[in-house]
Parts: C-alpha cells; sequence; structure tokens
DNA sequence: CTGAAAGCGCTAACAC
DNA sequence: GTGTTAGCGCTTTCAG
C-alpha cells in the first residue's frame, strides 16, 4: 500500500500517479474531452470508479472558470405548496444533472434578496431560478443580468426566460364559471398588483367580469399572500352582499377558507367559493371546495429544464432560449363550492 | 482609475494593492483575526466595503480546509410541510449565520442518499442537517461519521445530535383522548417500524392503548407516507367496524380525511378522527379535525442551532454538543372531529 | 494525443 | 503586527 496521506480522499494527483500519466490527461479523460486516446481514456475512467474518486466541486469550480457545480433557488417563501413543490422538483432535476442547489428564502425582502444574491455569485453558481421579491432593486437586476437566470412565479421585468402559471385565464375562466351559475355580486381576493402574478390575476378577473357583461367595479381586496391576510380580508368582503368569492393565491384561500366558514353562510347556497392551490388540501372542505389546480411539478419541470438549457447555451456559445414566458395553463376544477345563488 | 481586469470581481490582491499592505493581513483583517492593528483592520474593512467586496466562498473554502461556506441538507421530501416548514426555516437561520444551504432530495432511496451525501462531501460541506432514508447504507453511515451531522424527524442510529418531535407522548395523549370519550374500537393508521419515527409513534400508541386498559391487538396499517397509501389504507381500517381512527403522519392525514369522507361516516357520531400535521389546513375540514400539531419552526430553529454549535464547537475544538435526541413537544389539538361514539 | 506548468482566489505557516 | 510564500485540487493554455 502505497504511503497515501492517511484516510485523505483520492484527488487527480493519485489517479495520475496510480496510472503513470499526467493530471492533465486524468482531468480531460474524467470530463470527457475528445482529446484523449478512447482506451486511456476508459482506463482513467475505470480506475478513477474503482478508487472512489470524486472530483472536489470546490476546486473544479474555482478552476474552470465555467462550471455548473452549483445553482442558486432564490425564492420569499419555502413553506407554502407554490414553491415547496416547485423546490422539490427542481432539486431533483437539477441533481440528476449533477448540479447542486442552494437554497436561499427572502421573505420578500429586496435587501436581502441583493445580500443573498451577492453571496451566491460569490459561490460561482452558474445560474440561478428566481421568484423576485416584490420590489426589485436596481442593483438586483444589474446582477441578474450577468448570468443565466430563470424567473418563477414571478417576473420583475428582467431579459430572461420565465414559467409562470397562465393565471390570467384561469382567473377569467373562474368569473366566468360563477357569472354562468347565475352569480353578479362576486368579490374578488387577490395579491397586490405590484406582484407580477397578482397583476396577471387581475387582469384575468377583470377580463372574465367584461365577458361576462358584469359590473368591473367589483368588492376587491389586494394584500400579501398569507393566510391571516386572506382571513382578514375574506371577513371584511364577505361582510357585503356578494354572493360569490374569489380568490386568486394559495396562502390567502386557506385564510379565505377559514373566513367562509366562520362566517356562517351555507356553501354553496348562500355563498360560492373557488380557492387557488393543491385540490388535496381543499377536497377536505365540506363541500368539497372548487380550486384552480396549478400544476407545480410541471413548472418545476419546465424551469429546470429552462436553466439547464442556458447554461448548456452559455457554455456551447449557442443562443440562449428564448427570453419569453413559459406558461402552464392551470385547471379549474368544479367542486361542491360553487353553485346557482339561492337568493338574489 | 488602474488597469484592473475589466468588469471582473475584485479580490483581496485589488485590496491589498490599493492599501499598500499585504493580502495576508487583508485576509486576517476580513477575518476578524486579533493579529492585526485595530485601525488598520478597520480601515481595511472599510475599504472592502466601499469597493463591494466579497469573498469567494469556493477559494475560502477550498484553501482554508475549514469553512463553513456550506451546509448540506438532505431530506427525503420536500414537498410535505413537515419538511418544507423545516427546510424554510433553517436556509433563513443559516443564511443569517452566512453559511449557504444545499438542498438534497433523496426520495427516501438508500442509494441517492449516498450518491448526494458523496457530492456534498466533494462541495467540503461543513456539516449536514439530515433526515436519513429508511434503511440507510453502511457507507452512508461511515461518511455520516465523519462531519458534524444533525439528524432530523428520523434518526438512523448514528452517534449525532438529533431533533425530533415527541411523537410517542402525543400518540399516547391521542389514545388516552380517545378512550377518555368512550371508544375501545380504535384503528391506527402510521408509518412502517423500519422509520424511526414511525416507531416511536407506534410505541406511542401501544403505550397509550395499555394506559387506558385496552385490547393492544387494535386494527392497524403501517405505510409509506404518501396521501395515497393514507387513502387507501384508511378505507381499509373504515371498513371494520372501528369507532375511531388515529393517524400518525402528515400525508397519510391528508389521504385519511379523504377516506373518512369518502366512507360517508358522520363525524364524529359514526366516526371520531384525529389526524397529525398543520392544523390550518385540517380545520378547513368540517367538523375542524382534531389534529396533534407540531412546531416544525421550532424543530428547525434547534436543529439549526445544534448544527451551528456543533460546527463552532469542531472549530475550537470544543466538545460538541451532547448526542442525545432533542425533542420537541406537539400538541394535540382537539377540535370537532373527536366525540363519544354514538353507537356501541 | 499527452505532459509540464501556470493559475483560480483565498488562507496559513513561516519568517521578519 | 505584517509580509512572503506555499499550497487547497482542479482545469487549461502552451509545448511537444
Amino acid at each position: 500500500m502505497p504511503a497515501r496521506s492517511r484516510r485523505s480522499t483520492v484527488g487527480v494527483v493519485d489517479l495520475a500517479r496510480e496510472l503513470g500519466v499526467s493530471t492533465a490527461t486524468v482531468s480531460r479523460a474524467l470530463n470527457g474531452s475528445p482529446a484523449v486516446r478512447p482506451e486511456v481514456a476508459e482506463r482513467i475512467r475505470a480506475h478513477a470508479e474503482s478508487r472512489g474518486y470524486v472530483a472536489n466541486r470546490l476546486a473544479r469550480a474555482l478552476s474552470a472558470h465555467t462550471s455548473r457545480a452549483f445553482v442558486g433557488f432564490v425564492i420569499p417563501y419555502v413553506d407554502t405548496p407554490a414553491y415547496s413543490a416547485v423546490a422539490a422538483e427542481c432539486a431533483r432535476l437539477l441533481s440528476a444533472d449533477g448540479t447542486q442547489m442552494i437554497l436561499t428564502i427572502t421573505e420578500n425582502d429586496p435587501e436581502r434578496e441583493l445580500r443573498q444574491l451577492r453571496e451566491l455569485v460569490a459561490s460561482r453558481i452558474a445560474g440561478l431560478v428566481i421568484s423576485p421579491s416584490t420590489y426589485a432593486l436596481d442593483e438586483t437586476r444589474r446582477l441578474l443580468a450577468e448570468l443565466p437566470v430563470v424567473e418563477l412565479h414571478r417576473a420583475s421585468g428582467i431579459e430572461a426566460p420565465g414559467v409562470f402559471s397562465d393565471d390570467e385565464q384561469a382567473m377569467t375562466e373562474s368569473v366566468l364559471h360563477l357569472a354562468a351559475l347565475g352569480h353578479s355580486r362576486i368579490a374578488y381576493l387577490g395579491t397586490p398588483e405590484a406582484l407580477s402574478n397578482g397583476a396577471v390575476r387581475l387582469r384575468g378577473v377583470r377580463r372574465g367580469l367584461e365577458l361576462a357583461g358584469l359590473d368591473p367595479a367589483v368588492p376587491m381586496r389586494l394584500v400579501e399572500p398569507t393566510r391571516e391576510n386572506g382571513r382578514d380580508a375574506a371577513a371584511e368582503l364577505l361582510a357585503g352582499d356578494t354572493t360569490a368569492l374569489l380568490v386568486g393565491g394559495g396562502s390567502l384561500s386557506v385564510g379565505a377558507a377559514a373566513a367562509a366558514r366562520a362566517s356562517g353562510r351555507r356553501i354553496p347556497d348562500e355563498l360560492s367559493l373557488v380557492v387557488y392551490g393543491d385540490p388535496a388540501w381543499f377536497a377536505l372542505a365540506d363541500p368539497p371546495l372548487t380550486t384552480v389546480q396549478v400544476e407545480y411539478a410541471e413548472l418545476a419541470r419546465r424551469a429546470a429544464r429552462l436553466l439547464l438549457d442556458s447554461l448548456d447555451a452559455r457554455h456551447a456559445g449557442t443562443p440562449a432560449p428564448e427570453p419569453g414566458p413559459h406558461l402552464v395553463t392551470p385547471r379549474l376544477r368544479p367542486a361542491g363550492s360553487t353553485g346557482p345563488p339561492l337568493h338574489r
């Protein structure tokens, strides 16, 4: 047994020495460079494998100025299905590609976001997936412009591909669903217009009202997406004489459902309710809630793919994926919580 | 303007040159070494700040053999509250400490787990938080023994501190709650004993039955924690003549709640139901479900703290945190889904 | 096709 | 206290 430094991990120099080749050749073989004789390459790879060699990602990334050792995943929260489901799927797909995902929570605070972005850049991330905070800083945009970025859920107006739920259509459809049932006094609870998806959803609602020939001036509350806000704002809306409540936002929906229940109104007779998010949870309610269902896993798959494509493109010098929005269409799943209004 | 390489980021050599000191001094000042004159240190830090210097974490970690640039977070899933809530809080706390969290999903597959662990080690992580997969490999244990580890939710029998929900007590309490209401035909739906928390919960159930003076041979199904399994297994259990169903597991609870509803039994008159997880969701059900509530944020705080303490200890050479389990006590929140059995 | 050697940006001995 | 210098483990010109 050679006098290797004890218990230390095996590196390229070890492999090179043991095989009687240079570290350059080892490196090339391991990185699949075509500039090495196939048989040699194979021998090196086999040996590396048998020695349980695992490249030091730090050294690799530090040396090769371009490397996909790490990518960033920057989101405002992760303890909500809209984010956790996507984080899960992205982590899976990126890991399959051999890149590690650094998870970062901004709590929707632009300052934190910028700080974390800086730290990520300091970690030489190859690129990142981001749900920008509501008011992204200019400096943030500047940083984002310098590396492959895929936007998720929210857009910040930067030149980058993004993956979003096509909420406009879903919201329009939801309004039309309610209108078709005979509702004319519809209230809307959503997220602020400053949030790109808040704006999109609101647009969908307005369009739905227009298509249904209803008064566009419906009772409306736009609040930051938390359960508490959802509950409180829904309670206010329900104090009015609306016959239907449409909610655009997952956390808001949980709060709104609670408020609807607390209001004592019978559903759907005295109140029709359309919520947003994961139908499995809302199916627990009695009656089960009509839900706008978003395919988070599909969103994640597209985001991961786009990011990997961007990295490939940058590496190969080929054109990057088109920066346009990539939309995933949610589905309105009618359930027991929507029906004709009882009294008009 | 000096002929700096254009648009490149500023590094220690730049700072050193600009201040007329050596890179060593810069490094020392930036790392708060006491071996540098305070006024010089301050000047360096101020300059670094003004130049927007951010240290390259890769170089730092590669050079300093010990560094807390990265920590790993290795969990089987993240799209379930038990994991996403904890991931969120840990990411927050670790980020506040300046370390980045690499998120890794094992899908409860021991092979994947090992592969990912190897990759994490190759990234020179300072330590990690892990929820071991059901059957962790020996090689996995060996790797884990070499770095600061904090176990979460599940234990794998390694010598490391761990943070767990004290489910034994909660399950015992749940059984006693049901027994006190007059139930004697209680069924249990939980996770397999091979999972450490499955075993713990089952032990709690058995103890509860014993304390209540009930027959320990209750109808029981132990299945992998997914919603589908929960629904199917609950349906089977409900086909029997039990008057109460106790569920030990968050995803199982969602499925079980669905199955209970599908069974058509009136709750709580014809069936008392105790679920596990986030009360906010289960409050949507009608009646609201009696829930074993786990403080995930508290779990996360403890896990993060323990990990940081372990890192500090290793750095300072002081003793590591005691490897014993650190328990967070869940609360049984009685709600409308549990009541006296109607017919016996 | 392969090897020698020069870094990547930082920290840590070791001198002064 | 501070500077010089040698790496950390890998990739990558540049020669051959």
